[in-house]
DNA sequence: CAACTTTATTGATCTGGATCATGGAAATAA
DNA sequence: TTATTTCCATGATCCAGATCAATAAAGTTG
């Protein structure tokens, strides 16, 4: 019985996660913040067919790497990604993280390859969303292209938001920025606003936001001193949401 | 006589002017870069009708501001056009330069709301797709649909890189590259992609890049000195275009 | 488990590009 | 035309954040 008491949890989250990798849209947690929304139920039966679900990934596991052949839209269903480019002389630049609700792989519709890598930042699982299959549906389903318009405007309005913060921000401002957006995500999927953990390293943020490793490190352990924040390894709580929005610029 | 040499072009230019204005889509120059592209000419025709031509824009006019209700996207039709976006302290960042045939206002599609302020750079025209009809003709017209995933895909493929280029090159870099980004786009157009003119001032180019206007001078002057280029005020020439591209990192 | 590798923190130093300052050249206005 | 403003180039100085260096802590592997 004191067993039990270690195990049954665990059986429980594995019951669940078999449950959530095979449940049909309308019953996903992810519904509201998903593809779906605004959709007809008898459309969204169409959309569920063509969806390749549960599909696994390792931490560091990759996704698609540049120049792979572009196939299918992704939707992060749990745990997180990270997506780069490299410019020719081996640089690169972590170009977004992405949570579930999220797609991924949007820019390469424009080509017939995957114009960024995206690797998994811990176990994660996706939704597969077949081009092809997506654009014939689209055809019967308008409501479904426009969904698709809306995402891309999204991800696009938001990377203008990044040319700013790259261009124009100090590093307090970088880090105070970033850790507000993943607040905002947090929340957005009900998990705390204030209590997190950061699935990506100091080098894959610092990467990012276009700042050294170290820089990171030391932006961080400041915010700290002023009670801005407190940090252990990737566990990071906000204690002053206010004054980390006034330090955004 | 020697006074209609003068004339006779003018007459000509206001002409082809007030001509290009009004001709339809699968009689423009710019057909082949714009969104008609694969569309069949009866779907053609249908867009023909809901697209408002001929707007015309006077230098630092503004074409939408944040904030605006959303009612239009903008084909660049002649001219060029820059965006920007503000930080609340003021600070703001030139997001993108826009030349004929290219798109402005897509960031905007997600919001009822445009997110960048759009200015002229220069005398300029565009044609006005009205949102709701182009919405309305994508109904009937899945490869309209198409057409615009693909050019918002292609803008966000192109933010990515401005990422790279924000947070991981230097100024040399950044110059190197911005300047083979308009070659290319000018040689797409017809133009020569060796000689053209900067629509936008030092200090537009400096913000874009994430630079200062004087530092923008002084690569402009270095490169200069080094026989990469040949420019006099807003004139450039291109004089060692495989060593530029060597130097985009 | 120890051996090793990767990741994170903190300090010391250096530097690319920002900022400050000045004068000239174009554009715009009057 | 001259006056005024905006834009551009170039020199002198400064600083935020990069780089270098050392150590510690946390993962990973055999």
């Amino acid at each position: 019985m004191a067993q039990s008491n270690n195990v049954t949890p665990l059986f429980n989250d594995l019951a669940k996660i078999q449950r959530d990798h095979n449940i049909a849209c309308q019953d996903c947690s992810l519904f509201r913040l998903c593809l779906p929304l605004g959709l007809h139920s008898d459309d969204l039966a169409q959309l569920d067919q063509i969806i390749k679900r549960s599909q696994s990934y390792k931490r560091s596991q990759s996704l698609f790497s540049v120049d792979n052949k572009f196939t299918s839209l992704y939707v992060v269903r749990s745990g997180s990604f990270k997506t780069s480019i490299s410019a020719s002389n081996g640089r690169d630049q972590v170009t977004g993280f992405y949570f579930p609700g999220e797609f991924i792989g949007l820019d390469a519709i424009h080509q017939q390859t995957y114009q960024s890598n995206a690797k998994a930042l811990e176990s994660s699982s996706v939704c597969e969303l077949p081009f092809e299959s997506l654009q014939e549906l689209g055809k019967d389903i308008p409501q479904l292209q426009v969904q698709l318009l809306t995402r891309l405007s999204k991800e696009l309005s938001g990377d203008k938001g990044l040319m700013l913060l790259l261009g124009k921000k100090t590093a307090g401002e970088k880090i105070a920025t970033f850790l507000l957006s993943l607040s905002k995500r947090f929340s957005d999927r009900g998990f705390s606003a204030v209590e997190f953990e950061l699935s990506m390293s100091r080098s894959d943020i610092a990467n990012h936001l276009g700042l050294a490793v170290e820089t990171v490190s030391r932006v961080l352990s400041r915010f700290q001193d002023d009670e801005l924040i407190a940090i252990t390894g990737k566990a990071i709580s906000l204690r002053n949401i206010d004054q980390l929005k006034a330090l955004c610029g």
